[in-house]
DNA sequence: TTGCTCCTCACGTCACGTGAGGTGGC
DNA sequence: TTGCTCCTCACGTCACGTGAGGTGGC
């Protein structure tokens, strides 16, 4: 059976090259939660990681990098991220319309908390873009008043 | 003599409050060469600023915080806002106009430098925020096709 | 069998946080 | 004189970087 979703074929360098951080950073984070490593994995043996881990890691990468997080703020953001994960391994399983209702209910405030985080940092990015424009007006003004006398 | 500029009554934890850091913060940028700390202090006497001190670190700060710059890459970018800052000190001293003009022909390029990396940091986030809009659209879909069956 | 990547300690680093013990200014 | 803030070490922490020495899979 080539169960799409359970892949885990990735070995940890792989997975690192492909989302830009070292190995280091994968194995950190599984330490502090952030990544289920494969709880049957016995120790010394090597990590395989699937697609569903590469979007996850993506994710977490960009709210850690435009948002500013700290692990642990990223821990709670992640949590029904979670629940998102199981989702895509359970959804074409063998849950019910019910459960996938109160899968998809519990992500929707998840999502819309990461777009007020994205929305207030976008208003904050703009002052300081309007500042910067307005500075640069000012010296080239100055420029010209200056070259010109 | 009241010279405005060069006023330096703030202490450590008043400036630290006003730009909300602590001082150890604030020691720590002097250490690295980011706060140009009155060369006249000797060791163990108390530290003062000025309220360009304040426009300085405020603006360290949200480099630092909205484009996630290390304290070295402020080094760098701060390099000549130095340039400025003893600007804002000899402007209405006694420079000369050539003077003036080569000051301000400086500072253009960091103001841009600086506008560029916050219009991409801008792009990102407003692709980060469409892929969030879409997630939320599906999600919303998928709900409302859930509970209607 | 030979490389290559992986593994687990474990110490180093960056950007501070957090006391410890002592001195200075309104 | 009494608080309060300041000072300088100096060790702790978070999020990794960077080897050291050893084992596993194509």
């Amino acid at each position: 059976v080539t169960a799409a979703a359970g892949e885990r074929s990735l070995r940890i360098g792989e997975i690192a090259e492909r989302v830009g951080v070292t190995t280091r950073t994968i194995r950190y984070y599984e330490e502090r939660g952030l990544l289920g490593a494969a709880p049957d994995r016995v120790k010394g043996s090597h990590r395989l990681y699937g697609e569903a881990d590469v979007v996850r890691l993506l994710e977490l990468l960009r709210l850690r990098d435009l948002l500013g997080l700290t692990l642990e703020e990223l821990v709670e953001l992640a949590e029904a991220e979670e629940a998102r994960a199981t989702l895509r391994g359970k959804w074409e399983g063998s849950s019910t319309d019910a459960e996938r209702l109160r899968i998809v209910e519990a992500a929707i405030p998840l999502v819309r908390r990461q777009l007020e985080l994205v929305r207030a940092r976008q208003r904050t990015l703009s002052e300081f873009a309007d500042e910067l424009d307005e500075k640069m007006r000012t010296l080239k003004r100055r420029r010209r008043e200056l070259s010109s006398s």
